[in-house]
DNA sequence: ATTACTAAGCAGCGAGTAA
DNA sequence: TTTACTCGCTGCTTAGTAA
């Protein structure tokens, strides 16, 4: 904040200490410190020094300001790593239902190949996952067909390691930790993963 | 980063843990320290608690988002606390000059009163007067009068407790700890100071 | 599974001080 | 004035564990 990153600033133990409310020995050793981490470079004179934040210390500041960000500002598209997965099958039978199929090829723009991608997700994910629904997302209405009741579902436009596709969450049941993705491809065969291969889900929110 | 400004997120102390690399019983101790602090509510349940971060604790936040950006983004004005000092009667002489006044008046838009009213600012807050120099600021050319020279200056509008005025600095002699501040009305007077009151600087680099 | 208490150990802080 | 070392003390961390 006194600049250091523009410029080299005249900047005593002392001067830091008051900065920090601490000790001026905590503050050299502060300064001595990021001095040995490549933080910043001194140049020591008899009655002051001068310090600047080098490349590596301002990319870990940035890092740290990016951060920040993403606490305030809702992020654009949400990325989850997980592991591939096989369901039971349900999800070729589900996504040959006419009335899913339909509504995939008018709001996602992709007539999505039979079945589901599915990738476990950490734990932790969860969370991000429920930001998810906050979202809004694509809704696709519940149908009936052979005398029964088909839910609704939300999707989002996804890039599943980089190819196109979507995430389709049940409306209800919200405690899922699997991820489940159509595409317009056959992503195990396009992708070339099996069941335990790590694989990146960017899930879009606009 | 969890979404925990705007939900409610589940986080059990042990998934904290992991993402803070430490301790289950270090996790559960801030989690506890920030509910007695109220930056964050929490409900307990019997294997999972919910947490969402309180007004007063997204207010912390987005002051330390607002520190990383003054670092990274310069700002429109710097703003300097000091206290009000009497210069030796030279600043009179000074503003005084044609040569001076002159360029005043066109390239601040005011007539200056004359005489500098002086702000004694903090040694450490030297650094930002040279950042300050770096960002160019509005150039006063020297000129020749009464077989002497007169000094090029370089000034930026300010407010000085919120009147209208410049700070000049000299292009030579970098290490001022005085801020000469010139303005349009008898500042002294105006905003009824003496000797030893604090004043607040904003100086306007653009 | 959880949360969170107690107690021991250890790391960081700062007083004193040298250069 | 500076910077920065040593060293004792304090307070944070975590292992162990109860609920």
């Amino acid at each position: 904040m006194l600049g250091a990153i523009h410029n080299k600033v005249e900047l005593s133990s002392q001067e830091l200490s008051s900065l920090l409310q601490t000790s001026q020995q905590t503050a050299s050793r502060y300064l001595l410190e990021l001095d040995t981490q490549q933080m910043v470079t001194r140049e020591l004179g008899v009655k002051k020094q001068l310090i600047q934040i080098t490349s590596t210390g301002a990319e870990v500041l940035r890092k740290e300001y990016l951060s920040y960000e993403q606490v305030f500002n809702l992020p654009s598209k949400v990325v989850f790593k997980g592991t591939v997965v096989s369901g039971m099958g349900e999800g070729k039978y589900y996504t040959e239902q006419k009335g899913y199929a339909e509504q995939f090829k008018t709001q996602l723009g992709f007539v999505a190949y039979p079945g589901t991608f599915n990738v476990e997700i950490e734990y932790v994910e969860r969370n991000k996952l429920r930001l998810l629904r906050d979202c809004g997302g694509i809704q696709i209405s519940e149908f009936e067909a052979e005398n029964r009741t088909f839910g609704g579902v939300i999707c989002f436009k996804a890039a599943i390691n980089g190819k196109e596709g979507a995430v389709v969450l049940p409306k209800r049941s919200h405690y899922a930790t699997t991820l489940e993705c159509i595409s317009p491809f056959h992503l195990r065969e396009t992708l070339g993963v099996r069941d335990g291969d790590v694989v990146e889900v960017a899930v879009f929110l606009r």
